[in-house]
DNA sequence: AAGATAAGTGAATATTCATTTATTTATAAA
DNA sequence: TTTATAAATAAATGAATATTCACTTATCTT
């Protein structure tokens, strides 16, 4: 039996991953994508049922990726204050060494296919922060809040400063460069925010 | 002379987008779209140059009926609080009220098509929004920070809260709703991070 | 070395795509 | 009413699309 190539699927889901954040997922065909890819377009259709399982299935293993980085070494017992800076630090690590990826993951989510995704590491990952801002509530470091509103205040800044620092420009399309400066300034803000 | 049937272009436009929303950038084909707006493929092409122009077009009125609701009424003088007070109710009152807007400006901004936007009205609102948080600082009202970093904080996770909501689950897939107390507590806590 | 089997492929399929062309239609001005 | 003109269209164009098919190739097992 002949050995499958793990090189090829790799490089089918990272070139994917680029065509759809330089040309919009209407600028990804499969047989650009084979050529980009150094395959048949017929040998995506081994490892893919069709176009849409491909994006599903690499935005699923973007975000497992992603938030097995978020979630390495946490540990829900830390005080409010330092699991939300550990956490928030490690995001902005991620999404900024990886814009491409921040980028997929953030435009996928807008996109019908997301409707198609299911979760598999996402309910671990939602568990363990339900524990760690639970506790935190309870030993009066965080606001009773929802989760949701929680996540939205601590994070959503975040990714929004990201997006235009690699677009290059702002709301108004003036040039923009997120600084370290900004980054902690904005933690800090969040952290005050959620305080009581 | 032939009279311009303003109704023709208006259906071009609001088919094109709730094709994108419900479809993606990707299900919108201009036969398809031709269709839904009840004229021949060829109309579209009398008013706008081509796909992207009609997108790009489409995106830019969005933003500027969007932007104009926003400022309406806005005195850059108001206090601090009342000013974001006000903008950030317009602004989920808006986004509220025209989920598919929201969600195909959201969309778009992730799009290669981004790019080709050239701004004209927003300029204004950033000027208006800059004068407002240049006094609200002089005037001790506001943290000295960056106007990117204001925007985000303000604003970022009133999207999030929104996109959520129409969606109808949160980042773990479970159900999720947006009630009136969760846009007050964000508001309150955006409030909290932001002043001295 | 031979056989079995899954990986991998090039070329073809029918369909859909964005856009254009030739033509007709409606209206404002004469 | 006639004329000029831009709006509007149906039908057509060639290019690009996702997917499949008949076939070849590499490697493990025997």
């Amino acid at each position: 039996m002949r050995v499958r190539d793990e090189n090829k699927v790799e490089a089918i889901l990272q070139q994917a991953l680029k065509m759809v954040v330089e040309e919009g997922f209407d600028g990804l065909s499969m047989q650009k994508l084979a050529k980009a890819a150094g395959v048949s377009p017929a040998t995506i259709y081994i490892y893919f049922k069709d176009r849409d399982d491909l994006l599903v299935q690499l935005y699923q293993l973007e975000v497992d990726k992603y938030f097995d980085y978020v979630l390495d070494d946490f540990d829900p017992e830390w005080s409010f204050a330092k699991g939300l800076s550990v956490q928030w630090k490690r995001r902005a690590q991620y999404i900024i060494d990886n814009p491409d990826k921040a980028h997929f993951m953030e435009h996928f989510s807008f996109t019908p296919l997301n409707d198609k995704v299911v979760l598999t590491h996402r309910s671990k990952f939602v568990e363990v922060m339900h524990k760690f801002i639970t506790g935190a509530i309870e030993n009066k470091e965080l606001v009773k809040m929802p989760l949701e509103v929680y996540w939205s205040v601590a994070f959503a800044p975040l990714y929004n400063l990201v997006k235009w620092h690699k677009a290059g420009k702002n709301m108004a399309g003036q040039p923009f460069e997120l600084t370290d400066e900004m980054l902690e300034q904005t933690l800090g803000l969040v952290l005050k925010a959620l305080r009581p």
